[in-house]
Formats: C-alpha cells, sequence, structure tokens
DNA sequence: CGCGACGTTGATTTGCCTCAACGATTGTGG
DNA sequence: CCACAATCGTTGAGGCAAATCAACGTCGCG
C-alpha cells in the first residue's frame, strides 16, 4: 500500500513529526476496487472516510425511477463517499463504484475518533478539509440554481480538467444535469465552425 | 447581546468550563440587521462565521439575469453566510440580507485563528459543525438533481417547518428552484379537494 | 388614500426530455 | 480471430414541465 499520496495532501495543512505519520499510516485500510464494482451501496451505513489513491470513483444517488445522478467524481487525491452517512451512522443515500479499477486507502471510524483525541492536528486537518468541501458544494449548489446547462458544462471543465477526454459523456450529463443525448446536441450545436 | 443561544448550541457537542465560556464570549461581536438590509454583499470579503440569534435571515446568489436563487434561510439558531469567502477569504459569491428585524453575532477570523489554537474544544466544535452543514448540502444536491419541484417542496416543508406559513411565497419558490407563478399553480392544483 | 409588494391566473413559448433508430466502438466468448 | 452483444454517441420527431409575459385583485403601509 502506497500512503504517499495522502501523506502529501495531509502535510499541505498541518506538519507532522514521524511518530505521527507512523501512527498515522498504521490505521489506513487498504482496498481495491475493480472497475463497475462498488465501494458503497446506497442504504450500507459508511464504515469511514475513503481516499483514492489510484483510478477513478463516482458517487451519485438514484431516483424514484432508477436514473442516475453524479454528485461527484473523485480522481487520484479526492475524498469520497456520503458524509450524512459516515457522520451519524445511517444508510447511505449514495452509491459510490469504480468508473475505472481503483484504490483507495480509509479508517474506520473508532479509528478516527481516536486519532482525533490522540493527534489534534488531525481534528485541524479534517475541520479545515470539511469546510473546503462545503465551500464546494455550496459553489455547486449556486451552478445548479443559478445557471443553465452550457454554463454548469463550462464549471465542471473548470473543476475536473484531468478528465474532460477520459470521462464518456453519459457521466458528465449526469453531472450537469441533463440527458446525454441533449448534452451531445448540446455540443454539436456550439461547434458549426469547424470542419 | 445575548450569548446564551450560541453557548447552548456549542454545548450540544462539546463541554466547556467556566473560564473558556467567558474567554469565548469576550470574543462574540454583536450585530443589529434590520429588515432588508445586508449582512453581507456579493464581491465583499466575509468577515467571519456569523451565527443568527434573533429574525431571519437568507443568502442568495444574483444570477446574469439578475434573478435572486436562495441557497440557505436562517432563522435563530443557524450560521449563515458564504464559507467560501470566509475560508479563503475571497471575494463573496452570495449575498446575505435580513427578511426581518434580526440579531447575529459573529467573530473576526483572526479571533476564531487564536481561539482553535488556546482551546482546542472549539477546533473539534467546527469541524463537526462543517460536516453537519456538508451533509446538508449534500442532501440538498441530491434534492435538486433528483427530485421533481413537488417533491423538492416538501423537502423544504420538512426542513423549515416553522417558516412555512411566515415566509413569502416568492422566496420559497426562490429556495426549491422554481419561479413564483409556477410554485402558486402547483400548490393550488394539488388542492383540488377542499372547498 | 395611493403606492408597491405579493399572489393568482391565463396564453404562449422554450429548454430540456422521451422515445426511437442508427453507426461506431468495445469487449467477450466460442 | 471472428461473431455477437453491450455500451456509447449521434440525430430526429414529438412532448411536457416549467418559464415568460401580461393582466388583475388584494393587502399592508407610508
Amino acid at each position: 500500500m502506497d500512503a504517499s499520496l495522502i501523506l502529501e495532501h495531509i502535510s499541505r495543512h498541518v506538519t507532522l513529526t514521524d511518530e505521527e505519520r507512523e501512527y498515522f499510516v498504521r490505521l489506513l485500510q487498504h482496498r481495491v476496487i475493480r472497475k463497475k464494482q462498488f465501494l458503497n451501496q446506497e442504504g450500507e451505513v459508511v464504515k469511514g472516510p475513503a481516499f483514492v489513491t489510484a483510478g477513478l470513483l463516482r458517487s451519485y444517488s438514484i431516483d424514484s425511477n432508477g436514473f442516475e445522478h453524479v454528485i461527484q467524481f473523485a480522481p487520484p487525491g479526492w475524498w469520497v463517499g456520503d458524509i450524512g452517512s459516515m457522520v451519524f451512522q445511517r444508510p447511505s443515500i449514495l452509491s459510490v463504484d469504480a468508473l475505472e479499477d481503483s484504490e483507495v486507502v480509509w479508517m474506520r471510524e473508532a479509528d478516527v475518533d481516536r486519532l482525533f483525541v490522540d493527534i489534534p492536528k488531525f481534528e485541524r486537518f479534517f475541520r479545515i478539509l470539511s469546510q473546503n468541501a462545503l465551500a464546494a458544494h455550496q459553489a455547486r449548489l449556486v451552478s445548479i440554481l443559478s445557471l443553465p446547462a452550457k454554463q454548469r458544462y463550462a464549471n465542471f471543465c473548470q473543476l475536473y480538467p484531468s478528465l474532460i477526454g477520459v470521462l464518456p459523456q453519459k457521466q458528465v450529463a449526469s453531472y450537469i444535469g441533463v440527458t446525454p443525448e441533449f448534452l451531445s446536441k448540446m455540443l454539436n450545436s456550439s461547434n458549426r465552425s469547424s470542419m
């Protein structure tokens, strides 16, 4: 298991000693998730925070008509999962699965609780992490409520520049909240200039 | 200034000593905001976290056509403001104003930073607060992406039961993401049963 | 009283969806 | 290595949910 990515991630916000690093790394669980397999399914209770180290995951909800709505894409370096389920230990309203063969590291909730007490720096780290995520979710809300599909697509391109060629258009459409057919038409009608 | 509401709010998650309480209360700023006046305007940098002690506020964005989109209502006991602006000290994308004569308590960012160092319990409190808010925002995202207007209205009623008679329908419409006209029609057409 | 904000209702328009068909690509098993 | 199914992107015809525009009655308030 390779913990370097998550350690680098953490060190952007707090500075750890070698012992603290060691203590922390020993708590990390590792998991491989093959394409189309689940990290978590709707209805399950999330076991703890998960951090992507390789591949590509997505979290999404399923509406009463069976349609999927992507909440978040998670390339390496991103955290992923249903926060509500994790925080309140209630059944998840989101599913998380892999769009490519992937790997995550994660921690048991009980270990996280102990970690916060033993090394308060991690409490700080997760506070900062949560605030940043909150800011991102707030911005997404504004985007969905205030902008037409075309600009939501532009926002998507800005947020996930590395995923633009990689991701099936279908997934992008689900993320910005339109049908695949509509996204296709949208992209091909604003392109009436090249040949 | 009355700090009892915010102290009660905090004590739900962490336990403070008398000295800590005192230290904390001395950092609190107080502000009265009359109806239609601003706590913050789009473009300003948020000075620090704000907690509503009386009245009713709302945060909202303004789109390119000049239309308002309500992100959150904030009755007493709620925190309010543009988190992105607060965390990153960048210009706000939201405005916050008062729907009724209101009062808030708030803290300067610099004081908050010192508070986290001096009394780590507050770092914990704000971590928990941020995680809860994150869970709420995530649920709202799911609601907007996955549900038709009717169910979004039902969700609103569940989240803000105390505001149902109080709030102008116009504001509710803006919150659930439809026009006032449409909300009016929606409510009056599902009521074809009473006389 | 008169003005402005709000809720309602109707006629019309539109952004996006639905359904259906088709070619291109991928992947999978025989 | 080829045949077949599955998945994906594209395009078109038609439909619907919600927006737009406009008019009107009500109410609270200066």
